[in-house]
Formats: C-alpha cells, structure tokens, sequence
RNA sequence: UAUAUUGGCCUC
C-alpha cells in the first residue's frame, strides 16, 4: 500500500492526475486496498491540479475522513476563494468532535487574507490561541500586513502583542510590516523603536527593512536618524546602498 | 499525505 501510495503522491506532485488513478486501477486490481492516506493524497492532487469539484467528489465517496482529508479540502476550497465552503468543512470538523490544527487555521487565514477579508482572519487567530495553538509567523505577517495597508496600526500592534504573548516569534517580515506601517503613518519614533527591539531579540535585519526604514526617514528629513540606522547596519556588515 | 501573494524601493 505504502509504495503504491508513494507513487501516486509522485504523480500528484507533477500534476499527472490520469497516471495517478491508473496506479489506483492498478492497485486495486493487484488486490491492494488504498488506504485513508491514499486518497488522502488523491484529494490534494486534485485540488492543486485545480479541480476542487473532482476533489469534493472523492471526499463525498471516502467512508472517513481524517484531519489531513478536510485540512486539504480547507486548503483547496480557500485557494480558489471558496472560504464559506471552507467554513462549512470547519464546522462539520467541529460537529464530529474534530480539532483544527496549525495548518487547517493557516489554510484559512491564508484564505480569508487573500480576500482581505481580515476580520475573519483576525477571528480565526483569536479563536486558534484561544485553543492553545502556537501559530506560525507567516500566519501573523499576511493578517498584520493587511492591517497595517489599511492604516489600522493600533489594531496590528495589538495582535504582534497577542502574537508575542502566545508564544509565536516574530520575524523579519514582521517588523518589516510594522515598521513600514509606521512609517505611513508618520510615526517613525516607533517604527524606529521597533527596528531596535528587532535587534534586541536577535531578529536580523535585511536590505529590505534597512531601505525601507532609511528612505522613510530620509523622506522625513530626519537625515541624523537615517544616518545612526546606516551605522548600526554597517557595523553589522550591510554593504550600503 | 495537508498550511507560506507575509515585507520596502524599482518596474509594470
């Protein structure tokens, strides 16, 4: 079962889908029987291949589905914008007792950020550290940079705390994010704040942060400031540009 | 076997 399992995820992942069901064929006929993991795979195949609908078939004729079976329909279903039919999988998830984990509240929060739908978002990270879950950085940046683009940086600074709080470490994105918000908002005392505490908690900066932080201040002539940034990047090796 | 258009400038 594994190997023929194995090779079917092969040809999923080249999006042969027709060579995928014809090793199915072939199994069965050799007198294995796929398992949950099979189709499992089958599922992703499809939907990555873009045919959500042939997706939802297979998952309808599975006699049980497990965790990974509705992360991936979440997946697919968010992927093509479909989040109400994501959501509908959630809650029948809740209804067999089931728990969404890291990559289920990752697949949606992708999903609902896609489209900018960032109250959802917002909800569901609340609603995974409300369950314990430790989320993953990314998971943070796509909600905190669709805040921070629409100016609402009290908001976003009031998840990076929740974000902290719960145990999840902030990246480079991250204050990237925050500290380019700052800026657009004309706050640049905290987003140069920031770029200090980035520093202090080991976080390394990169061309991306440096130029973004200097042109800003630049821009606001706060040239003596721009420059103490260039000095601290140069002692750490940043070549300038 | 499932989650990563998450960042500045430039270009478009």
């Amino acid at each position: 079962v594994a190997s023929y399992t194995t090779v079917i995820l092969g040809y999923c992942r080249e999006g042969m889908l027709d060579e995928a069901l014809g090793i199915l064929a072939e199994m069965v006929e050799s007198g294995e029987e796929p398992n949950l993991v099979t189709f499992n795979v089958l599922l992703d195949g499809f939907c990555k291949a873009g045919d959500v609908k042939r997706a939802e078939g297979l998952f309808g004729k599975m006699e049980d589905h497990d965790l990974v079976s509705y992360t991936t329909m979440i997946d697919g279903y968010c992927k093509v914008g479909q989040t109400e039919e994501a959501i509908r999988l959630m809650n029948e998830m809740h209804v067999k007792g089931m728990v969404p984990n890291v990559y289920t509240y990752s697949a949606m929060i992708s999903g609902f950020c896609q489209k900018n739908s960032l109250g959802e978002a917002v909800r569901l990270l609340e609603e995974m550290r409300g369950r314990g879950i430790v989320g993953k950085a990314f998971m943070y940046n796509s909600v905190l940079d669709g805040i921070s683009k629409v100016g609402d940086l009290d908001q976003a600074m009031q998840i990076f705390e929740k974000m902290r709080e719960s145990g999840c470490k902030p990246d480079t994105f991250t204050y990237t994010i925050l500290i380019y918000g700052h800026c657009m908002k004309a706050r640049m005392n905290e987003a140069i704040a920031l770029f200090h505490e980035m520093l202090q908690i080991g976080c390394k900066p990169d061309n991306v942060v440096a130029s973004a932080l200097v042109s800003c201040l630049s821009k606001a002539s706060m040239h003596k400031e721009a420059k103490s940034i260039i000095h601290i990047l140069l002692a750490k090796g940043f070549s300038p540009d």
